[in-house]
DNA sequence: CTGAATCCAGTGCGATACTG
DNA sequence: CAGTATCGCACTGGATTCAG
């Protein structure tokens, strides 16, 4: 833990931006949105992948949030979205470098949690036991 | 980006365990939550901290949402909560290791952000200053 | 000081129906 | 196939009040 100054009542994060404060928050939360965290695995694993594909893949997504999902990952320069102009419609998604970075520095918080989830779950437990009190 | 075999139909994510994906989804969640996020700085940065000086540095805060933030970064073994027995009630928490841990595991996104911030600002520009269609 | 309980407005999201 | 548009509910979270 950092030291703090002695007799410093001063407010934190003097040396936080507080742009990339909020940005840091809008982008955790983007990837938090369940639907976001599926298709941005989706497109990890699998390449590049049509808009039936995506919705095949996360059985639970339905086709509005998929959309949104999917417009505000483009719009963040997360996801590249290929229309080709046949019919019947076809449109293919897949990562942006962006997207794959983003990607890959969640991967400290996947493997965080695998090492200790059973840590949570333990201490969830405990808690859930405890006397109300 | 991982190799699909081949003639491969069967269902995504073979090797990955649906427990911790449900956890990651949560955690990610959780964190995710703008208070959360809040806290957990506050509390790696500042080290101990009552309840009231948490939401006094958390000004935006209600008093509802620290509580029950706090109880729930409890229950998952994030926070730890001391009692004092005395009046005026005296409450102190601080992260666990358990909390200090995902913290850090943050470290990776949180400088992901930093790194990309302009890029991703960039992207949304020139997405909204796409033609409509 | 710390926190629980109640009330209430805003909205996120699913379901459904329609279009190119 | 790949969307957009509309409706309605459920949940979230803020403000307020009460309590130990």
């Amino acid at each position: 833990m950092a030291p703090l100054a002695a007799g410093n009542e001063s407010p934190a994060y003097s040396e936080i931006d507080p742009k990339v404060e909020a940005m840091v928050h809008e982008l955790i939360g983007r990837v938090a949105d369940k639907w976001t965290l599926l298709v941005l695995e989706e497109l990890e694993e699998g390449g590049t992948l049509r808009f039936t594909e995506l919705s095949r893949k996360i059985p639970a997504v339905s086709q509005k949030m998929l959309t949104q999902t999917l417009r505000q990952m483009e719009r963040d320069g997360l996801v590249h979205r290929t229309v080709h102009p046949v019919v019947p419609p076809k449109v293919e998604y897949c990562l942006t470098e962006l997207g794959h970075g983003l990607s890959e520095s969640f991967c400290g918080v996947w493997r965080w949690v695998e090492g200790n989830l059973e840590a949570v779950e333990a201490a969830r437990k405990e808690f859930d036991a405890r006397p109300s009190g």
